[in-house]
This record gives structure tokens, C-alpha cells and sequence, in this order.
DNA sequence: CAAATTTCAGGCGCACTGAAATTC
DNA sequence: CGAATTTCAGTGAGCCTGAAATTT
């Protein structure tokens, strides 16, 4: 019999986050928030590429996106002065207030998702997921 | 700082696993797979209705990911004679050699995205991914 | 008749390929 | 000139809503 592989396992937790997650909730997109947290995360400005590759998002894909933040006011691209050729990414002051809203509903998502794990185990589970992200 | 949430790190592994599973290696699609996977899982045969809610796919989608099984000669639908309403999906012999076959395959791919685990801590992931996924 | 199950048709967000423009 | 970065247009698969057909 299968063991049901663990990879098999993961796609449909993701799966359930998607579903229980929907744009009502978090005031924007879940790929949106996910890139308003990156920049959060690493102090409010980062070259395009970067963003891309944190993200697992195409440079073609990453610049759509990035076009949907900039319309709704959550962030701003500057030339890079040391190389004219990349953008810096910066988040602006009405993007940290709009992320950091989202951030408070997902804490609930990822509370109703995760439900049957105590802090113990969620810290666990994070612990292994970013060491198999290492590689 | 926001501490990078457990979902998060979920999301970007789970795309992980999509990037590297191309058609080509697998002989199928990654949903095709999962779906054989589970009929695989449970005997060989099931209610279409029971499929969808285990794999997170809605009814409408399943018939078209049924239609495609179907059309390759992996899967056939037959009535449920208790209710005509219903279908019963049964895998056939070369349902079950195709699935045997991209298990492999899948194996290897599990074996390069989670390297950085060891045996034991992936049975740790599996097993707080199936805690979490009881509810 | 209302409810459940399967099915198809339409539309939309998402991801990739290909090609253009700018700068190094 | 070749390489890197960002950008857009086109294409295809994926998922959802809505409505039809069959059976209970």
C-alpha cells in the first residue's frame, strides 16, 4: 500500500490555506500579501530579482503583481543608482498599514487551519519546513 | 519582524514541489497522479463525490480531471447500482500500472525537494501534516 | 416537488514562452 | 557586441459560478 507520501500530505494542507483563505478576509490577495510580507520582512526595500526568487514568482509573472501593488498605492519601484537597470522595491507607509491588517486575519486563518496543532507542534512543523527551504 | 508564519513557509515549499514535478517526469499530471493516488489508497474503487472532498477538488473540476483518466484508459465510471445518482470510479490495470510507475518517479522528486531531512524528521513532517489535516 | 449527483459552458486569475527596451 | 533586468503580449491549463439532466 501507499504510505500516502508526505509531499501528497503537504499539496492538500495548501490546498485547505487557499480555500480558507479568500480576498474578503486579508483585504487583498493572498499572492499580494505574501509579497507585502517579504518586503515587511526584510526592512521595506529589495531589488526585483530578489523578491522573484523568495517567492518561487517568474521575473514575467513577478512584474504583473508588482503592477497590481503599485495601483493600490502599497508600493513604489525606484531606479537602483548603482545599476540603472534594476528597480528597488520599496513599501510604502500605506502598504506596512494595509499588510500589517492583512497580517492580523491570517494569524486567524493560520490559527482555524492549524487548529489541531499546539504551539509546540506549529513551531515544529515551521522549523522543519524552512530547513527543507535551506536547500 | 513579522516571523515569517508557518503558512507561509508551507505555501513556498508546496510551490516547491510544483516546479519540480514537470509532466515528463511523472508520465501524468500532478493532479491525474494525485487522484490515482487516492483511489490507489483506498482499494481501487470510490463514489466521485467522497474523491473531490479528499482531494480538495470541487465536483465541477472532478469530472474534468475524471474525463481526462478516463480518456486514458486508467479510470472507468460505472453506476452505483444502490443509487443510480452516483458513479463509482474503479481503476483499471493499466490505471494501476501508470500509478506504480509515477510513484517511482515521485519518490525521486520527494527525495531531492525534502533532501535536507532526514528519514526520521520527514515522518515527523508527515505526521504533523496529517494531524493538522484531521479536521 | 425538493434534494443529490454528475455534467457541461462560460469567465477569470495564474503561469509560462517569446520578444522588446534599457543599461551594464 | 553579449549579458542582465524589467516589461508586455500571447497562450494554455486550473478553478470557480451557473445552469441543465438524471435519479432519489
Amino acid at each position: 500500500m501507499s504510505p500516502t507520501g508526505t509531499i501528497t500530505q503537504l499539496m492538500r494542507l495548501s490546498k485547505l490555506v487557499h480555500r480558507a483563505t479568500p480576498e474578503s478576509v486579508l483585504g487583498m490577495t493572498l499572492r499580494q500579501f505574501w509579497m507585502l510580507s517579504v518586503l515587511a520582512g526584510t526592512g521595506g526595500s529589495r531589488p526585483q530579482t530578489e523578491l522573484g526568487q523568495q517567492l518561487m514568482v517568474d521575473a514575467n509573472n513577478l512584474v504583473l503583481l508588482l503592477n497590481e501593488l503599485d495601483q493600490a498605492g502599497w508600493i513604489q519601484r525606484e531606479r537602483d543608482p548603482e545599476d540603472r537597470r534594476r528597480h528597488i522595491v520599496v513599501l510604502t507607509e500605506r502598504g506596512w498599514a494595509a499588510f500589517e491588517q492583512a497580517e492580523l486575519a491570517q494569524e486567524a486563518v493560520e490559527d482555524q487551519v492549524l487548529g489541531a496543532l499546539d504551539s509546540g507542534e506549529r513551531e515544529q512543523l515551521r522549523a522543519l519546513l524552512l530547513k527543507a527551504l535551506a536547500t
